[in-house]
RNA sequence: GCCGGUGUAGCUCAGUUGGCCAGAGCAGCUGAUUUGUAAUCAGCUGGUCGGGGGUUCGAAUCCCUCCACCGGCUCCA
């Protein structure tokens, strides 16, 4: 007998060679059917696999992640199976699970996979998926293995051989297909009950541009129908919401050709919401003990060979300006550090005026390349909200703290609730490749895993992940549709403290090389703002928006009540547009919800007498008659409930 | 940078067996209308068909090349 210990604790005997399948089974019938995979003692196995040692084991259904990973994982050997029947003799990469969905890398010789095809693959997986097929394992010595993708003729699975030891080499067939494939796998095929293939790309094998090019097809599977169409209605919507179509639709920024593709011109009302954003950054940062500066976009070259950019990014960057006069040279700054390192060298330094915080909206231009681009998020110029935080060993920990509350607000401010970090340790078996002390750099990791424990954040730890100068802290959210992206980060530097020699006195009056941290909460401007209208779908929180309102006179005549309306509400720091165009009320609503202005203000005969106005809130439509005294506290309100929600 | 796709008016899109002056809706302008909770009516303006080169009697349409954008790959100090 072996003993079997589930996640809430309790442990239960069985006998040796029990699968997860079995354990199901004895639980409850219906958790049985709904079982995926399991993870014993902490690795994904097929659920039928022969436990024989006491073990922790974890049922995984479709509601895990591992058990999503599991069902589209073997939804990719599905799709394989339907390629090869449809494809004789294609010859398959690798096939892995991914995010949401799978994918698999296919070479199908001079035949070309046309969207029409992808049809008929989706029928020909559910009709083979009906067949209920066994997932069956079987080990297989190399040589076998060998021979088997020889016969076959698949180079590529023959060249991913190469790389696994004999005795660690598993088949997996289900139907008439048989993959290389570590594993694990669902039971039987019967669970995928709704396809789509979503995409077709192309992709390098292995990654590597000099090799040959596959064919990808991206797809996803679902054990519903109705998750399926619930997906793709999320796709829909995220399509609707695609800050490149919102942004030329509210008219919040552009690109022109002949300025250059990725350089945005940021439009009045972009400009607007940009800079509000950075006013309320400014002060955030202000009240936590941050010096604003303003450094300029260039730097001589000297002061990036200094830094070590230059060696390393300086080929693949915007090449160096040169000046009338012979010899000088100079770069568009690709990071404000620098140039803060010379702040901070510009006169002696003292302990006492650490932690020295230091903090610009930087605009920085890196040449990304080309195919890199896409909307505001990966752009050629961009504005970090940045600084850099000269401090001692010892404070480094209560810095991560102060930067982790500053950035806990400021995204739940910008109504964010899922927020997480995931925390970039050194890899323990290479300390080679790092610069710094092996005290630094354990100091420094302790202070960040201490920080953030002490803090209700969600983190994950990566072994490896560090830069070579430091540790370091990544922000991710989860926006409205549940999508996970990366923001800004925190990072412990030894490196450019060092090569520019800073230096502050210390109590004992010696000289000491301080630490320096790069942090930005946001990552920059551009990428911000695109996420936060992805996020909001272009309805910007009101104390946010360009426009608070939209006023909507029903005749000309009222435009004169309209403006009397307007300074009223200025005094009140509510701002917006008079609509005073010769056009219908309705033709005025539908414009102004279109444009996400969230409060419109309807004017008659009836609110010049009375001295009101009518207030329809965008998407919700009337909500009532208010004095300006009424729509200014109504505001208030809302905006302060947004602070509320922040002390929660 | 690499693979594939796309590029016609400010926007969304028609228009290719190569053939009269390249079209529509919306937007814009002008006029009429003075409007009560998601598009008032009419007229008008607007395009070197992404740029350049070529084939042809003739090119938006065929070829070459460059650029931009889209989907991926690789990359992201």
């Amino acid at each position: 007998m072996i003993n079997i210990t589930l996640p809430d604790g309790s442990v239960r005997q069985y006998e040796s060679g029990v699968s997860a399948m079995d354990i199901a089974l004895s639980i409850s019938e219906g958790l049985a059917r709904n079982v995926l995979s399991a993870d014993v003692n902490g690795e994904t196995w097929d659920a039928s696999r022969a436990i024989t040692t006491d073990s922790n084991v974890k049922l995984n259904t479709w509601n895990d992640k591992a058990g999503k990973n599991t069902f589209w994982h073997s939804s990719a050997h599905l799709f394989a199976e339907a390629l090869e029947s449809a494809f004789p003799g294609a010859k398959f990469g690798i096939g892995p699970a991914i995010e949401a969905g799978f994918y698999y890398d296919v070479d199908l010789g001079d035949r070309a996979l046309a969207p029409a095809d992808l049809d008929k693959l989706e029928q020909k997986m559910l009709d083979l998926a009906r067949e209920k097929n066994t997932f069956v394992r079987k080990d297989v010595g190399k040589a076998e293995a060998i021979a088997y993708f020889e016969e076959k003729g698949d180079e590529y699975k023959l060249e991913l051989l190469e790389g696994l030891e004999d005795g660690k080499i598993t088949f997996y067939t289900q139907g008439n297909f048989t993959d290389l494939c570590r594993g694990p796998h669902i039971p039987d095929t019967s669970p995928i009950k709704a396809v789509k293939l979503t995409n077709i790309a192309g992709a390098y094998w292995r990654g590597d541009e000099k090799r040959k090019m596959m064919t990808r097809v991206y797809g996803i599977t679902f054990p519903k129908q109705k998750e399926l169409t619930e997906y793709l209605e999320m796709i829909e919507e995220a399509k609707k919401r695609d800050h490149r179509k919102l942004g030329a639709e509210l008219e919040l920024f552009m690109f022109s050709e002949k300025v250059g593709s990725g350089l945005p011109l940021w439009l009045p009302k972009g400009t607007q919401l940009r800079e509000r954003l950075q006013n309320y950054l400014r002060e955030e940062q202000e009240k936590s003990g941050y010096q604003m500066v303003v450094t300029p976009h260039i730097g001589g070259k000297a002061l990036y060979e200094t830094s070590g950019h230059y060696a390393k990014y300086g080929a693949d960057s915007f090449q160096p300006i040169k000046t009338p006069r012979e010899g000088e040279e100079f770069l568009l700054k690709p990071m404000n550090c620098p140039h803060h390192c010379e702040i901070f060298a510009h006169k002696p330094r003292s302990y006492k005026e650490l932690p020295l915080r230091i903090g610009e909206f930087g605009t920085v231009y890196r040449y990304e390349q080309a195919g890199e681009l896409h909307g505001l998020s990966r752009v050629r110029g961009f504005t970090q909200d940045d600084a850099h935080i000269f401090c001692t060993v010892d404070q480094v920990k209560g810095e991560f703290l102060n930067v982790l509350e500053l950035t806990t607000k400021v995204i739940k401010k910008m109504g964010f609730d899922n927020f997480t970090a995931q925390i970039s340790l050194r890899d323990p078996a290479t300390p080679e490749k790092y610069i710094g002390s092996d005290e630094n750099w354990d100091a420094a990791e302790k202070a960040i895993i201490e920080a953030t424990s002490e803090v209700d954040l969600i983190t994950t730890t990566a072994l490896g992940e560090a830069a070579f100068y430091g540790p370091k802290l990544d922000f991710m959210i989860k926006d409205a549709l549940g999508r996970s992206w990366q923001l800004g980060t925190i990072q412990v530097d030894y490196n450019l403290p060092e090569r520019f020699q800073l230096e502050y006195v210390g109590s004992d009056n010696k000289p000491h090389r301080p630490v320096m941290i790069h942090r930005a909460p946001f990552g920059s401007m551009e990428r911000f703002i695109s996420i936060l209208i992805e996020h909001t779908a272009g309805k910007f929180p009101l104390w946010l928006t360009p426009d608070q309102y939209g006023m909507l006179p029903v005749s000309e005549r009222l435009i004169d009540y309209c403006k009397t309306v307007e300074t009223a509400l200025k005094k009140y720091d509510i701002r917006g547009f008079i609509d005073d165009r010769n056009e219908s009320l309705g033709r005025k609503i539908r414009d102004t919800e279109l444009k996400r202005v969230p409060l419109m203000l309807i004017i008659g005969d009836k609110e010049a007498e009375t001295g009101t106005v009518s207030v329809r809130r965008q998407g919700l439509g009337d909500i009532g008659t208010m004095t300006v005294a009424e729509l200014a506290a109504y505001v208030q309100n809302e905006i302060d409930a947004t602070e509320a929600q922040i002390e929660k």
